[in-house]
DNA sequence: GGTGTCTGCCCC
DNA sequence: ATTCTGC
DNA sequence: GCAGAATGGGCAGACACC
């Protein structure tokens, strides 16, 4: 009652969870420049600097203390301390990449955990994720690591994979999933073993990799990581041929992989997504985005939306596949539109609204959206894989699922069936 | 002691 | 993760 | 081209409820 109405705002925003201070680190590395030299100029530096150390807070004090240019020049990675690990992009073709990068490696692309060991000889070994997070407790298996490197301590980029104990191949994603918790790990890992899958490294004894490009540091890791452990090294091959590209993608696809990461061989560790060093190519690629597997869907109910979306009026819509009489639902689509598409979707759905749900429809709790709509509009939807659910009621839920087109040739009787999409589920192993 | 629901500087 | 948009 | 801000499924955990 004190409070005028903008605090109430903010106040209000921190026990429902959506209080946002409105800069990140990135902001405060651009004070750290301005507190020094009044502009931005010295940001590029601070960059570089918070990439090996990302830690705002122990770097305003390196640099209080030393200033700027001292202390971002004697910043290098230290076994123990997370490093922001080297993102990918996506590419369309391989001509492209090829016109982009030049000579580059061909690896598989996994779909497991981004993980950076930190290894130190007798004392520690570390693991953090990409968002620098220490999971060690996760991989007991990390304590034999020194049996199988050459080192006396170094930091490691992997993705860690499971390993179905039965069929011993490697495990999908949501059962890799089981093993990121914090109790009952030793009983997990003997269900679900982990292989460390390493394509690269940072630091080995003390020197800083980082600027060797990305062969020298293959080459190092070949003398670093011994075989017959869960460390295993990527396969990799070296080309500049766009037809090799897409073969190998073709191959790897083919092979149950994700798609193929390709890395430019002249190049450095450089931490974050920008620049083309990485480039990802997953599946519906090749077809540039088409009809790699769409469905067609009807729109269920929508949700007001939060932020931008708020102005639109739709956030997110809840859409399902039909099944006899009912309809089931499969997803919640939040991306894919662009905001005049936002807008269009949001002059139809109003028009459509009722105000309890539909009684074909089938709907866990959670997913009660803030206003039904009776079945109707009919849209197209692309996802990369579809998987079996413990929520949608369909059974069957997308992975990334975004919206490509919608269907006002189509009514909802003519929308994709449950069986249908169980069919577009088997054939995809 | 079970079940249901919600959350995560979560993972993808 | 994917996607779109303002810069 | 980049950074930021919307949003997805689904896992283990935490907690509320019965």
């Amino acid at each position: 009652q004190n409070l005028d109405q903008l605090s109430v705002k903010f106040v209000a925003r921190i026990p429902v969870g959506r209080l946002r201070l409105g800069f990140s680190d990135k902001t405060i590395l651009d004070a750290l420049s301005w507190m020094q030299t009044g502009d931005k100029s010295l940001k590029p530096l601070l960059e570089k600097a918070y990439q090996v150390l990302p830690d705002v807070g122990l770097l305003a004090r390196e640099i209080k203390e030393n200033g700027v240019e001292k202390a971002c020049q004697g910043i290098v990675p230290v076994v123990g301390i997370p490093v922001l690990p080297m993102l990918s992009q996506r590419i369309k073709s391989p001509s492209e990449m090829v016109e982009k990068m030049g000579e580059v490696d061909v690896e598989p692309k996994l779909d497991g955990l981004r993980i950076l060991i930190h290894f130190v000889r007798g004392k520690f070994v570390k693991a953090f994720t990409r968002n620098l997070n220490e999971t060690s407790h996760m991989f007991p298996e990390l304590a034999k690591i020194d049996k199988f490197v050459n080192c006396s301590s170094a930091i490691f980029d992997c993705e860690a994979v499971g390993l179905d104990e039965k069929t011993k191949m490697m495990a999908n994603f949501q059962t890799t999933m089981t093993r990121r918790r914090k109790h009952d790990i030793g009983e997990t890992s003997k269900k679900v073993s982990i292989d460390f899958f390493i394509f690269d490294i940072i630091s080995k004894d003390g020197k800083n990799l980082m600027d060797k490009n990305y062969l020298e540091r293959r080459k190092v890791l070949e003398e670093t990581v011994k075989k017959g452990g869960p460390f295993k090294l990527v396969f990799h091959e070296i080309t500049k041929s766009p037809e090799r590209i897409n073969k190998l993608y073709k191959k790897r696809i083919s092979e149950g992989y994700e798609g193929i990461m390709v890395k430019k061989v002249d190049s450095g560790y450089v931490p974050g997504r920008t620049g083309w060093r990485w480039v990802k190519m997953k599946q519906g690629e090749e077809a540039q985005g088409k009809l790699a597997d769409t469905i067609d869907v009807v729109v269920m109910g929508y949700t007001q939306g939060r932020g931008k979306r708020a102005s639109f009026g739709v956030g997110q819509f809840l859409v399902g596949v039909k099944d006899g009489d009912k309809i089931k639902t499969t997803s919640k689509i939040g991306t894919g539109l662009t905001d005049e598409e936002f807008r269009e979707i949001e002059r139809r759905l109003k028009n459509l609204r009722t105000k309890d749900k539909p009684k074909e429809y089938e709907v866990r709790k959670n997913y009660t959206p803030d206003f039904w709509v009776i079945p109707s509009l009919i849209v197209e939807i692309a996802a990369d894989e579809i998987t079996k659910s413990p929520t949608h009621t369909a059974g069957l839920a997308l992975r990334f699922p975004r919206l490509i087109n919608f269907r006002d040739d189509k009514d909802p009787s003519e929308a994709t069936t449950l069986r249908e999409l169980e069919g577009l589920f088997d054939l995809q192993k």
